[in-house]
This record gives structure tokens, sequence and C-alpha cells, in this order.
DNA sequence: TCTGGGGTCCTAGGACCC
DNA sequence: TCTGGGGTCCTAGGACCC
């Protein structure tokens, strides 16, 4: 069989210079949400050793000196781009598996042409630049991870090789592995290089020669899977169909630190809100709740705390999630300490339908329509149209910033951008 | 002064059951 | 002195990914 991945250049810089073109052959960042650091670099802003999670204080000299451009982080511009992004794909395969924001695995289709993969996945680049505006690399092989360390290899060597890569064949996996850094690999993170290390395997090569029940042993099934892929072996199968979601969170840093009982509350509310609100739109209820705040990672002492709430019935509706979020933030909450971020995550999620029922305390049989009635005012006029009295009202000063947002090209009539 | 957010999978260990 | 064996379910925590 035969895999392929594509995945996007520098994808949120190269989505945001799609529609600013004063963006372009310059060096550009895009930061994280609250602009706090670095997440994206265009190749001109890598070449300046500005690194991937950067703090945008700790690079403030480099930006000012070399004319670094830079943009808050803009979710629906780059949903909307990988949208497009798949629809080009899915022209040229009927199997395309997204993967995340910036990468899809697809089967390349068996052409009468006689074009081989390596044409095939130039015409897909190719298209995708000219359809949708963003640079592509693609790695082929026949596993997934092999496709994998070829879209890495391609990533790596971009001149030499042109942006694809296919490692179908022994002989250049041989080469390349053997100058390949374990380090690089899929799967392969810091812990396990350093239990990887001291047994001498150090490069693509050395892995791939380890026998599985010792790299079983070394790490678990998932690095026993990875060598035997390395070696050709599929361990994985194509997923078209997109799993159901397990967990979700709404997790932001505050704009200004939080020091109150009742700014806490109502921020873990509006987070809590946001995640019935994300799994109402799948159509699930969860069955776990859990809220949490802490300070500063990198001061001393500060506050950290986290709950756990069972919710029985499971549930989606903004009333209870946001109510027991709520009471878990005060209980949480110690006098004195500085917050500056919090969060709640969803957990246990299940179908609405084929949910359990607690017997002694059904939900009540009017939520349904009420909510309903709820998303579909919000969908119509906005987010936050119909809201909870406990969320509070406009903007506050804890509120993620977004200083240096690009306008929203694609998703916002106002905001579409005009040809003159 | 200032440091992101959102996921999945695996394993070990405890609780519980027969 | 000596205290079975096997299964499931749940949770916490680690590791990894983008």
């Amino acid at each position: 069989m035969s895999w392929a991945i594509v995945d996007i250049e520098n994808f949120y810089c190269s989505a945001e210079r799609v529609f600013d073109p004063t963006l372009r052959n310059v060096p550009l960042i895009v930061l994280s949400n609250g602009d706090g650091c670095a997440i994206a670099r265009s190749a001109e802003a890598k070449a300046l050793h500005i690194a991937m999670g950067a703090p945008m204080f700790k690079i403030r000299e480099i930006v000012k000196r070399h004319g670094v451009q830079y943009r808050s982080s803009s979710y629906e511009l780059y949903a909307d781009m990988n949208r497009r992004f798949n629809m080009v794909l899915s022209e040229f395969s009927d199997t395309v598996e997204i993967y995340s924001i910036d990468e899809s695995f697809f089967r390349l289709p068996v052409l009468p042409s006689g074009l081989g993969d390596v044409e095939q996945a130039q015409r897909i680049r190719t298209t995708i630049k000219q359809h949708v505006g963003l640079p592509t690399r693609i790695g082929l092989g026949p596993t997934r991870t092999l496709s994998k360390v070829a879209n890495a290899l391609a990533k790596a060597s971009e001149k030499v090789w042109n942006g694809v890569i296919d490692l179908h064949d022994e002989g250049l996996r041989r080469r390349m592995f053997a100058k390949w850094p374990i380090e690089e690999v899929w799967g392969i993170g810091k812990a396990m290089v350093k239990r990887l290390h001291p047994l001498g395997v150090r490069t693509t090569a050395d892995l791939a020669a380890m026998h599985p029940d010792l790299a079983r042993d070394v790490g678990t099934v998932v690095l026993e899977r990875l060598v035997r892929e390395l070696n050709g072996v599929e361990c994985s199968d194509f997923q078209p169909e997109p799993e159901a979601l397990k967990s979700t969170a709404v997790t932001r840093s505050f704009g200004e630190p939080v020091r109150d009982r009742e700014v806490l509350r109502e921020a873990m509310v509006r987070r809590a809100v946001r995640a019935a609100e994300k799994i109402r739109a799948q159509k699930l209820q969860a069955c776990r709740l859990i809220a949490f705040a802490h300070g500063s990672r990198f001061k001393p002492n500060a506050p950290s705390a986290s709950k756990v709430a069972r919710l029985s019935p499971s549930t989606n509706d903004p009333r209870v999630i946001a109510g027991t979020a709520a009471r878990m933030a005060e209980a949480m909450f110690e006098q004195g300490a500085v917050y500056t971020k919090c969060g709640v995550m969803l957990e246990g999620l299940e179908p609405e339908s084929g949910a359990q029922q607690d017997l002694f305390s059904l939900p009540d049989p009017r939520s349904p329509a009420l909510l309903a009635v709820l998303d579909g005012i919000n969908d119509r006029f906005g987010r936050n149209t119909l809201r909870l009295a406990s969320e509070g009202m406009g903007a506050k000063s804890y509120d993620t910033k977004r200083a240096y947002k690009s306008p929203s090209w694609t998703t916002r009539i106002d905001q579409v951008p005009i040809a003159r």
C-alpha cells in the first residue's frame, strides 16, 4: 500500500500572506493566544533564529531591528483555509484523512495517465498553490510513519527535492536514515531520546534496526509499532471518517491577572459556556467536568488548583456546566493569590441520544427546546447575543489579548478583501 | 511588566466482582 | 507460618503530537 501526507509550509504565516501581500518576502511571525509567543514563523523569521514558542518580550529587539511583522492568531481564517486546502486535495484522492490543521494523509489514486507517484504529488502541490495560495510539501511511503519521515526530509532539504520525497525505495531509505537523527522522527519525543541514546540508538537507521521486542521493552507498544512502520510494515489504517471527539477543553490566559473571587468565577463561567457550546455543536454531552485555575508557572508559589466533578446525568446544558464550574472556581479560590489562567475540560463525551440515563436525576424535558433556541439565536446574530447572566456583560480586562489580528478575510462579510 | 491552546493514546494501580 | 485467580472498569499521570 501507499501512504501520502501533505503539509502546509509555515501554515499560519502562509495563510496570513494569502490576503495581505505586504507580508510576503518579509520576516513574519504569528503569535499565540494572548499575543504571548511566536507559534508560527516564516522562513525569513526562522533565518533570524526566532525559535518556536519564543516569548515576544524576549525577541522584541530582533523584531524591531529587522522589521519582523507580527500578527495575532486568527483561527477562523486558518480553519477556513484548511477547509479549502482539503477541498482541493479531495479532487485528487477519495481517501483523505485530515490529521491536523495543516496536514492531511491521503492515498494517491492509480491514474491511467501513467503519471508516476512523484509527478502526481507535484501536480497536487501546484494545484493547491494555484487554487488556495498555500505552499505545501508531500511525503510518500509504504506506511504512515514512512510518509511522515519523507515529508520531514522534504522539508529539511527543500531545494534538493523540490518538495516531494518518496520513501518506497529501500535503498533510498537506507541512505536517508543513516543521517537522520531520531529526534526528528514522528513519535519520538524528549523522553524517548533519553532512553534510546544510552543504547546507542541515535539515527533513524539505528532505530529501524532495533528488534521490535526490544523496542517494546524500552518504550511501549507505540515504539514497537513505530519500529515496524519504519521497516515498511503497516500498523495503522486510514480513518477517512473523523472519530468522535472524546474530550474537549477551553483554557485561556488572562489579559490581566485576576485577584478576585468573583472575577475568577465569571472568567470560569465564560470558558464553561464556550465548552458547552462546543460539544452541543457536535451533538455530544459530557459526564465529567474538570475546572482549573493557576498562576504563572514562571513564578514561585504561584497558586494552582483543579477540581473534578461528575455530571450525572451527562449534559451539554450551559446552565448546569457553568453553574458547576462557577462553584468549583469559588471553592478553589485562595485569598491573596494571583491567577493568570483558568480553564474547563469536558470529558467522557458521548452522543446526545445514546447517553446513559440517570434514574434519580432526570434532565428537564424542556431543556432541548431551550438550548435549540439559544444556539439558533447565537448562530444567527453572533456569539453572546443570548447569554447567561453569570457571564457578565461586555469585554473584560481578563479577556485574552489579540491586539494584532488581521481582518477576517474569508469569514466576515464586512471584512472581505476588496480588489481595487 | 510580559512566557499558547487543544488533543490522543498507553500504562499502572486501585476498586470491585465472582 | 501458611490466605486464589482472574476479570473489568476507572483514574491519574506520562508522553507525544500539532
